[in-house]
DNA sequence: CTGAAAGCGCTTACAG
DNA sequence: CTGAAAGCGCTTACAG
């Protein structure tokens, strides 16, 4: 077994002081350049690497960032943490994955955590129960400590930080008007997601975009049996012609909803789902969808922290980044 | 902004030295009940947490954890996280997130990182490229620096490590036996992954359970298209009567080429397939499936890392370990 | 150009 | 029962 070698060690081997060493290998002016050569040359041999838990100390930095996730099966949350991380890579920065499973007791065991200095910053997507229950308090705490803080996806908060996200009312917006232009008289929306500020955008896009003529239908629910039996009367009873879908869940409820019911898509029922490509294009008939991009939402969400982290007094203002989406047509709304 | 409270301002605080305070705070027997009540009382006043950063440097470890994940989009990887990270905070660990994209390149500079002491411990899934190229020289680095490392899902591969994964072979062979009981003459499978040790041990586990009389019908490409006429060709001219497919993908590509063909599940073919319930339940029928508790196994890889981290130099053996999957039956192997 | 010293925030063996 | 000292591995202002 090798064991690390130490800047210690490294001086005594070279007969120089420890001080010399550190210098020598940070290339100061102040060594020799003779001294520097010899230094790095054993160094290299060794493999030498300054343990990283004594740089930190020394900084009172941790080098490190945190990333709170609400619910990482969620594809959309895992590729933004894999924007997130390659990002982090990128500027040598460690993350530390926290799963908050959309509960606020978990959230706050997370925020205690993050406040006693594993950390440097936080990237946060608020879980579910937190924006329920409109519980924010302990998220002050990181403020407090001077943690720079970036809200990703979830931003319609009223937080003072920097946030990063999709416009969803707008996506919701242009997805119904394209329904609209196309004739459409019925258009409904499938959610399962409505308490979610993301969720509540979306559904205020398709309102928006409905004029006072036509009617809105709903079918909300986050309890699977009761959401299916709220689709299944939209699209028996009330005879829709379209749907949007703000979330997965729905997406595959009005999918599973409509072969059973032998509604045909498209041509009895046009669909634009949220969703990922993966599945999207191998249903049959495939679905329309939402694209987001999450992992420049990661990336995005990464370097307004790195921003942070350079020179966080002398930016007061916060800053909100929005990632356009983009519809992407499938079978589900051939006309 | 309120600022982290140390020992040392404790101290002068109440009058006392350094070591009086920490020893206090550790309910060291040394110190009377009176100045133990006095010292806490001050520090939950303040909200005292120990620097953790100082504490790894006292007692060289770091407290933290490292996971390596192939490709954090596949929802049984970020499942395999989420078990790890909950196991982690119960242990009191910390998990930093790095994601090879199944390169090995990104895998090398990862071992990097991992051996110049952020973490305690490593758990791994060992990138496609990986395998395919074999060079696992990597690897033993951490070794050499004493880095416990457990192996996850991907285990099929000569390495002195604990192990934990699913019985890949025992589960295609125990679903083939299923169709062969039920006097089926064709039987195919359909992959992606069959360069992966996953892959073999699953197209294994279906051969060895054919009998020798029985022909192996198999598609097998990584892209997409190729698989695609693979499949096609297995359905129409070969005429399967039920399929076998070792991943998300394949199973997505088997459900869409039997629609698009006007091949009727189960009716005319039933199919086993690999992917979680979230979409199973939802395709139209409804497709069977390996159920795998992800979740377990990242617990159960933390567990073995943890028993490492505790007491390495006595336990010599490696271990492995399986956690059984369970063949879900949903409309696409009703009989 | 080199090195001794102080210090980051903690823990712990040792002295009193 | 309390405290001074040493030390974890580094960095850096200061002295020589």
């Amino acid at each position: 077994m090798k064991t690390k070698i130490t800047l210690k060690e490294l001086a005594k081997l070279l007969n120089v002081s420890v001080s010399t060493v550190s210098k020598a290998l940070h290339d100061s002016p102040e060594i020799s350049p003779k001294t520097v050569e010899r230094v790095k040359e054993l160094a290299k041999l060794h493999n030498y690497r300054p343990n990283p838990v004594a740089v930190n100390l020394k900084s009172s930095k941790s080098g490190t960032i945190g990333v709170i996730i609400p619910n990482i099966s969620n594809t959309f949350f895992a590729k933004v943490l894999s924007g997130i991380e390659a990002e982090a890579q990128r500027l040598g920065l460690q993350v530390i994955t926290y799963i908050s499973n959309e509960r606020l007791d978990r959230e706050k065991q997370i925020v205690d955590r993050l406040t006693s200095g594993f950390v440097d910053g936080v990237l946060i997507a608020i879980s579910e129960e937190t924006q329920r229950k409109k519980e924010y308090d302990h998220f002050y705490n990181l403020v407090e400590y001077d943690i720079p803080v970036v809200l990703y996806d979830r931003i319609n908060i009223n937080l003072p930080v920097d946030k990063i996200g999709i416009d969803d009312e707008r996506a919701f917006d242009e997805a119904t008007q394209l329904f609209i232009s196309k004739g459409l008289e019925k258009i409904g929306l499938a959610t399962s997601i409505h308490h979610l500020g993301v969720g509540k955008m979306r559904i205020t896009g398709y309102k928006n975009a409905l004029p006072n003529d036509k009617k809105t239908f709903i079918a909300n629910s986050s309890r699977p049996e009761i959401l299916r039996e709220k689709i299944e009367k939209m699209l028996l009873k009330d005879k829709i012609e379209a749907v949007l879908c703000t979330d997965f869940e729905s997406t595959m409820q009005v999918y599973r909803t409509a072969h059973e019911l032998k509604i045909k898509i498209p041509e009895d029922l046009k669909v634009v789902g949220f969703m990922n490509k993966n599945v999207a294009a191998f249903l049959a008939p495939s679905i329309s969808y939402i694209e987001q991009f999450p992992e420049k939402i990661g990336q995005g969400a990464m370097d307004l922290l790195a921003r942070r982290l350079q020179n966080y007094p002398k930016e007061a203002m916060t800053s909100e980044k929005i990632i356009s989406t983009r519809l992407e047509h499938l079978e589900s709304t051939v006309f």
